[in-house]
DNA sequence: CGTCGGTCACTTACGTGACCGACGGTGCCGTAAT
């Protein structure tokens, strides 16, 4: 069967869209390939089509249990059953059933920590893995080296496996991931597919406001007049959950908030809501995006500057899917800097805290943790690095380990500063935002950007839409005529 | 940067204001015995 006909047959397409042909037939030839495709291209179908004419087993790595779940949904509703997510999920008898029936199942799902269970990954060897695939890969580089060390192991895993060919996919890579996502994978190589990350129908728009007061305010008459759905991204938990009280006092808005820190229930309710097109606007933290799609998404506000220009850009891609007109806006202040600076800072282990994590001993009353006072994060990558530097004694491995965190934050301040420089620019934002990922903007689209001019009432509710909503109070009248007016001084 | 929580001084015993330092974000897994 040719792969138009399985396209046909499994997916009920009748054509691909935009590089999807090219990393089929590349996976075919048997080439490692990396996949740099624009969001919402249809990754899944890159390494689902290619393995039915694959003998053997295809595993896929996700970083998400909920991205898994996602997809396996997917999968058994349009017909596959013989599919399997491995994870955390499965209860005991769950994962007794899993073993038995591993042997017979052509999709595996597991996440990158689930592959350092001996056992597991002792079963997983003795299958015929013949495509091994990277979703959403830039993590390798953006998680791997401070938050998720595990994704560093999958070159290791990948060797283990008598190196299946390799596909890794990805929407967010400048030439730097790429390389981090072929060092790690120890791909010889590969087929680089890069498709333009441009997405014309997202006008991409800065605002400058004088101080904290002032962002408040500008995003809270942004957000009552932007034509919706919408989200609004945050780098602080707590503030995801005051301004969405405060949004959620104008009574034709619903409003909620999503962070990492509630639990999952309630995070897939609220997630299902605005899918469906029960909130209006969601007002979250990075955690909310990677796996949603939803195609209506009009505008996306950040209420902090990202860290990266690669964050800005896959927060701001969640905007218009359906290929429809949206708009982006970024709040910039000065010092805007600082909050992300501090993160970074944090993040990683001082040299205090490596040195006294190798002072450690079992005699010391506190825990290993404790008494390098590290958080969970940070006491786990320094356990990675441990074990990966195996028995070379404790001064080399603080030496060697020191220097490692030191050029990653460096790296990290290194990219905070492109994505200052980019937001201070006077140039047209697009060109500077292609240029950052090696790319030249082709043609500029009508609505572009801030710097070439755009006019921000094609994005607003127009009046009827506005006023003909449910109880309209006076009060919110006049708070709407007081908009009105504010916004034609500026 | 802004926010928050703790401490202290001032007092005259509860409460308040000033000051300082810390912090802010992202997710897997564990467990048994296969």
């Amino acid at each position: 069967m040719s792969i138009i006909e399985i396209l046909k047959q499994k997916f009920g397409y009748d054509t691909f869209r935009v590089g999807q042909e090219d990393v089929i037939l590349s996976v075919l030839k048997g080439q490692d390939t990396v996949a740099l495709l624009p969001t919402g291209t249809g990754k899944s179908l890159c390494y689902q089509l290619p393995s039915y004419m694959m003998e053997g087993t295809t595993l896929i790595v996700s970083p998400l249990l909920s991205l898994m779940q996602d997809q396996v949904e997917q999968m058994k509703v349009r017909g596959e059953k013989s599919v399997l997510a491995l994870n955390s999920f499965l209860t005991a008898d769950e994962r007794k059933l899993a073993f038995k029936r591993l042997h017979t199942v052509k999709f595996l799902f597991v996440s990158p920590e689930i592959l350092q269970n001996d056992y597991i990954l002792r079963r997983i060897k003795q299958l015929s893995i013949s495509l091994f695939v990277i979703d959403e890969a830039h993590c390798i580089s953006q998680w791997g080296p401070d938050f998720r060390p595990d994704y560093m192991l999958l070159g290791d895993i990948k060797n283990q496996l008598n190196n299946p060919t390799t596909l890794a996919l990805t929407a967010t890579a400048t030439m730097s991931i790429r390389e981090d996502i072929i060092n790690q994978l120890n791909l010889v190589h590969p087929n680089e597919l890069i498709y333009s990350v441009d997405r014309p129908n997202i006008a991409i728009n800065i605002i400058h406001v004088e101080d904290y007061k002032e962002k408040v305010e500008q995003l809270i008459s942004l957000v009552n007049q932007l034509n919706g759905p919408g989200i609004v991204y945050f780098s602080s938990r707590k503030l995801t959950e005051e301004i969405s009280e405060r949004l959620n006092r104008n009574e034709h808005l619903n409003v909620a908030f999503y962070h990492g820190e509630m639990d999952q229930e309630q995070r897939t309710l609220i997630q299902q809501q605005f899918i469906y097109n029960e909130l209006d606007v969601i007002c979250a933290t990075s955690a909310f995006g990677m796996g949603i799609n939803k195609e209506n998404v009009r505008f996306v506000i950040h209420f902090h500057m990202p860290s990266t220009v690669e964050a800005y850009l896959q927060e701001i891609g969640r905007a218009g899917r359906d290929g429809k007109q949206s708009i982006s806006i970024l709040l910039s202040s000065d010092y805007d800097e600082s909050l992300p600076l501090n993160m970074i800072e944090n993040e990683l282990p001082s040299q205090i805290q490596i040195e006294r994590f190798f002072q450690w001993n079992s005699r010391v009353s506190m825990s290993q943790e404790e008494y390098a006072g590290l958080n969970n994060v940070q006491f786990r990558l320094l356990s990675y690095y441990d074990t990966f530097l195996g028995n070379k004694d404790s001064k080399e491995k603080i030496y060697i380990i020191s220097q490692r965190i030191e050029e990653r934050k460096n790296k990290k301040i290194h990219q905070l500063f492109s994505m200052i420089r980019w937001k201070n620019s006077v140039e047209c934002r697009r060109e500077g935002l292609l240029r950052y990922f090696d790319e030249q903007l082709k043609s500029k689209p009508l609505v572009c950007c801030d710097r070439c001019g755009i006019n921000e009432n094609d994005f607003y509710k127009s009046n009827d839409l506005r006023s003909s909503n449910k109880n309209d109070s006076w009060k919110d009248r006049l708070d709407y005529l007081y908009r009105q007016g504010k916004y034609k001084h500026e």
